[in-house]
DNA sequence: TTCAGAATACTCTGACTCTGATATTCGGAG
DNA sequence: CTCCGAATATCAGAGTCAGAGTATTCTGAA
């Protein structure tokens, strides 16, 4: 890669707060949960730390004092350099503007579907409608509540990933449908090799011989990134 | 988590592998590629070797034999334990039937919106949507030599990258259209904090102030996992 | 008044993971 | 005969993370 020094989305809500405001470690902790914002970027204190450290050693930012108050932990206040802010820029610039390829658990479970059988597809995936469904249903609420309190533009990535769910969800009815009228297409190949397995957990002999029936995609869709 | 001893998805495809018949290291990773699965999940030799250890490590395959072609480096077929098989289902029904949260990079992105000025955003995000829609044209011609070849049920976790990049493609647009338009919530208050930075890459003073207005969110989301 | 518990501000450890570089051998194209 | 790329790995270094530990002060209820 060699693209960035720094790769973790934390360190670019560091150089963010600190673009604000020089700041401690731990207040840019608070700070991001007040405004939800590890909602969207993983925070935790351990990274956050080492994160700081590296942003320092690149010289994106710089400490700007050290105090201490009664005898608490000693505190180090940081604040962004030149060259940070720059980063900064650049850095969501590219966020912003260039789709990159990501590995989500779901769509690793999905390329593996056709290892269960078709009735437990439906059962599994059917559980995930309900749940995604609860989920966005507490989301439409905060929507209404956030709505009266801040302007849409401080909440964009929370809209953004209500509307993703919300896809993912309709999406999800669909196939399900599929599968139970066997529609899908490869259902009887599927049903066929399943057809063994009653029981799925003690499926002992089954094995399930070659799965991916022929398998082999010729066409390869190439152009990424 | 203590979820999972092992949680790298790499680990799963490993499991899918060896259920349908015991290979060696490097056959999975060409096995996979051939069907494309290096799309959904990420696979790359130096985690696939450290994976198919700890795998090991933890009984969940074994090693079958050791051979060796020539003189060529010696190779090691593995197959996979019953204890091995229960963890695939698990695995793969947790991972279809129970939502989790993620974090990419673009919602990252997202929620520094206000750092760039409006006029940036709608340059930046305009950038994205051209390129989504490039990747969806291609997308939609591999669609349609995929469904020649293999049935539908052995593409599903494509599809439904596609429509999640629908889903975004669209949103993108009307985001844009509502920034342009000034219809965005807090439209104003953010082009009053950029007003002075005409050459954002020089930004020297600025500082932004606070950027998040009043900023607090009452009532936090809560509920997840 | 007292004391549990939250908040403050970090630090550390052990494990996992990723990236990228580095071998070595073989078969086939030119 | 030579060079390239596929076959089959190994390894070092760095980044990352979850969670627990530490030491002190403040707050609110009993």
């Amino acid at each position: 890669m060699a693209r960035r020094k720094i790769s973790n989305p934390l360190a670019l809500a560091v150089l963010a707060c600190l673009y604000e405001r020089p700041m401690h470690p731990y207040e840019m902790a608070t700070t991001m949960r007040t405004r939800n914002k590890d909602e969207s970027i993983k925070l935790n204190y351990g990274s956050l730390y080492s994160v700081v450290d590296a942003l320092q050693r690149g010289g994106l930012i710089e400490t700007q004092e050290t105090t201490r108050q009664g005898r608490r932990p000693e505190r180090t206040v940081y604040r962004v350099t030149d060259s940070g802010v720059h980063e900064l820029l650049d850095w969501l610039g590219e966020l912003l503007s260039t789709p990159v390829k990501e590995y989500t658990q779901f769509e690793a479970g999905l390329s593996f579907l056709p290892v269960v059988s078709p009735a437990e597809a439906v059962a599994l995936l059917s559980a995930r409608v309900s749940r995604l469904d609860m989920e966005l249903t507490g989301r439409r609420s905060v929507h209404s509540r956030l709505d009266e309190h801040i302007p849409r533009l401080f909440s964009v990535e929370y809209e953004y990933k209500t509307m993703l769910l919300d896809a993912e969800l309709a999406w999800l009815r669909t196939l399900v449908g599929d599968i139970e009228s066997g529609a899908l297409g490869g259902s009887e190949t599927w049903s066929a090799i399943h057809s063994g397995d009653a029981d799925i957990h003690h499926a002992k002999e089954g094995q399930v011989g070659t799965l991916e029936a022929n398998g082999h995609r010729q066409e390869q869709p190439k152009g990424h990134r």
